[in-house]
DNA sequence: CTAATAAGTTAGCCTTGTCTAACAGACTGT
DNA sequence: ACAGTCTGTTAGACAAGGCTAACTTATTAG
């Protein structure tokens, strides 16, 4: 099935906002919001994806990929997780600048091109931000996200995302001299508020709340 | 200037038409087969260039790209040529499998991206065809296509392409056991019709006419 | 120098993917 | 239960980029 750009992105979408969401459907609106095109413009997609047996959809009624749209869908997140695993590791593109390129790089057509990629950099199981990376048999087992607030007392961690990203909660992360991508090592958990003690890379301690704590998703590195 | 994968196909087009051809301008009708669109096609692109200060066109009159055009076609150039490149060396990409999709990865917006990869592979300053990578600065110096004749006697080389692309040439060159990628070395050449004596890989020994030979184009591996 | 041919242009249509404005169903609260 | 609101759909327009058919200008052969 040869698809278009423009396809491909709604597929994304709707998987995004179904499954990678654990609701099993969606709407018009909510996908227009998430792609930032108008709700005419998805409905006029949704017609032609369901001509193509993509997605199921019925009018003024439920909608959902198919299996085939599933299918296609994980794909392009594969697609999506090797490039951005690419870019960090061997083209020194930092942890935001990814996404975006990674956004056109993912609609390139060939099979092989991916294959190789994927060999390349020895077959990774997560991308950057900690996410899971589809297999290529369409094999997918999202990668719990952990927040710093769950890991166990000596883990080394790497912050790779921000539940609340307000600008106010951001501020506060720098404060503490945090950024994405530092690295962290949980030294105590203070039992009558949950609070932790961690360590910044190789340097300073300092103290966190146990709910600026699960604020904060980390992926482990002793794994 | 932010240009359509259209615009810049068409920008490469015209380059590969004239100043990589030697020839100061082209037509309608070249560009049209060329890209394997209408004529019709063409001069509706044309215009569009011509609005946006990249061509220099008259209606029923010349056609050249303008210095900014010229410009723009040769960082497509720099962008095809790098991603062959990285195709070649590090994905194992055949010869004639890297065209196609660097056709696609050139149209990718990001110059951190071209620089990286650049980086990345050391600043190469030919792509696995023996063809010159144009520099960030626009600097571009067309590497000399050496033909086999035109080797000297001793010489290693790699078979990069053909002049005459013609079914029958192709059939020919197979059944002297090379193929592109072939390695090569120049034993003898015969004074009298200037015939070429080379031996295949670490093999077997053949002639060549200097026809023949002048038909093949090859890289140098000695330097 | 004219007639035939080649090259270039225009007009009008199609598809993809977007938009706005207006309309139609579905849901919710009192 | 029905009025108001929210969600979803349709109609009609537009830009990009392509096509064919018909027309116009250049070029070339006698």
């Amino acid at each position: 099935m040869q698809l278009s750009s423009a396809e491909e992105n709604y597929l994304k979408a709707l998987f995004h906002l179904t499954i990678d969401n654990r609701e099993s459907e969606t709407g018009t609106n909510k996908v227009a919001e998430f792609l930032g095109v108008s709700p005419a413009s998805v409905n006029a997609m949704l017609k032609r994806l369901k001509g193509k047996g993509l997605v199921n959809y019925e009018r003024y009624g439920k909608l959902q990929l198919s299996d085939e749209g599933r299918g296609l869908a994980l794909q392009m997140i594969r697609r999506h997780r090797l490039w951005e695993t690419f870019l960090y590791r061997h083209l020194n593109f930092g942890w935001e600048e990814i996404h975006e390129v990674a956004e056109e790089l993912e609609h390139i057509q060939s099979p092989k091109l991916i294959r190789e990629l994927e060999a390349f950099m020895g077959h990774p199981r997560v991308d950057p931000h900690g996410d899971a990376i589809p297999a290529s048999d369409g094999t997918y087992q999202p990668a719990e996200k952990l927040t710093l607030q769950q890991m166990d007392i000596g883990a080394r961690c790497r912050i790779v995302a921000v539940k609340d990203g307000s600008v106010a909660f951001l501020q506060y992360v720098t404060r503490l001299g945090l950024e994405l991508s530092s690295q962290l090592e949980v030294l105590e958990r203070r039992a009558f508020d949950q609070s932790l003690l961690i360590r910044i890379g190789k340097g300073e301690q300092v103290n966190v709340s146990a709910k600026f704590a699960a604020n904060v998703y980390v992926s482990r590195l002793d794994i």
